[in-house]
DNA sequence: ATTTATACCTAAGTTTCTTATGCATAAGTA
DNA sequence: TACTTATGCATAAGAAACTTAGGTATAAAT
């Protein structure tokens, strides 16, 4: 996913995310998303990517519509309702990760 | 660690930072020093911290020290030359991590 | 004709953590 | 006094999230 770890546990959250923002994606079109926004510092796999879709599915929060774009298969991926909430939940715990990290490597802003 | 994921791959990143800030400091002092800086908000187990701490000490990042406090011992970790530039680099991609994350939930800021 | 891009997928292995233990001393409480 | 909580170290089994490596197939580019 990238050189850095810090990026474990936070695939999930990438996708709501991703999904809140652009309605509907499929798998591939998400990771040359990411690679896009982040000027290429982060790259998806798809060893990773797909299992976290299909887990991601499995819990309610996203589904699916398969189109046929010529003879190739897509598989798009839209939030459900629930999967709109969980995403909420979501950006509130990475707000409070960053805020917590923020502290610990400079306690400085712990004053603010 | 936390309810939430995104800690996962960033126990490292706090231990480097919390020797680099603080000289020398045991495990059970880290528990209890984090603890205090999240107010509670991140609780870390023992089960990850010692091989972690171990783990750094493998790769010659940390240094150690024993002390006999009355009858109890303590093992007092400190950040070898290497360490402290591997924290550094850790602090680089700490925040690369961050800036990559709040790019992709919140795109306004790409355009700072 | 071959490579690159697009598009899906799984499975074995690694890393990082959680959960559950274990040992031992010191301090506080019923 | 007996029991619990706090201090302080440690490991080991299992879970979770990934990497790496492979598989299949069509479309476009060289």
């Amino acid at each position: 996913m990238a050189n850095s770890k810090l990026y474990k546990g936070s695939l999930q959250t990438i996708i709501l995310n991703l999904l809140e923002q652009n309605d509907k994606m499929y798998g591939y079109e998400i990771t040359q998303k990411v690679k896009e926004i982040t000027k290429g510092e982060l790259k998806i796999t798809e060893g990773a990517l797909y299992p976290a879709l299909h887990k991601l599915e499995a819990n309610g929060f996203l589904d699916i519509e398969i189109l046929n774009i010529g003879n190739r298969m897509r598989k798009y991926y839209k939030l459900t309702e629930q999967g709109t909430k969980e995403n909420v939940n979501r950006l509130v715990e990475l707000q409070e990760f960053i805020k917590n990290m923020q502290i610990m490597v400079n306690p400085k802003f712990s004053l603010e």
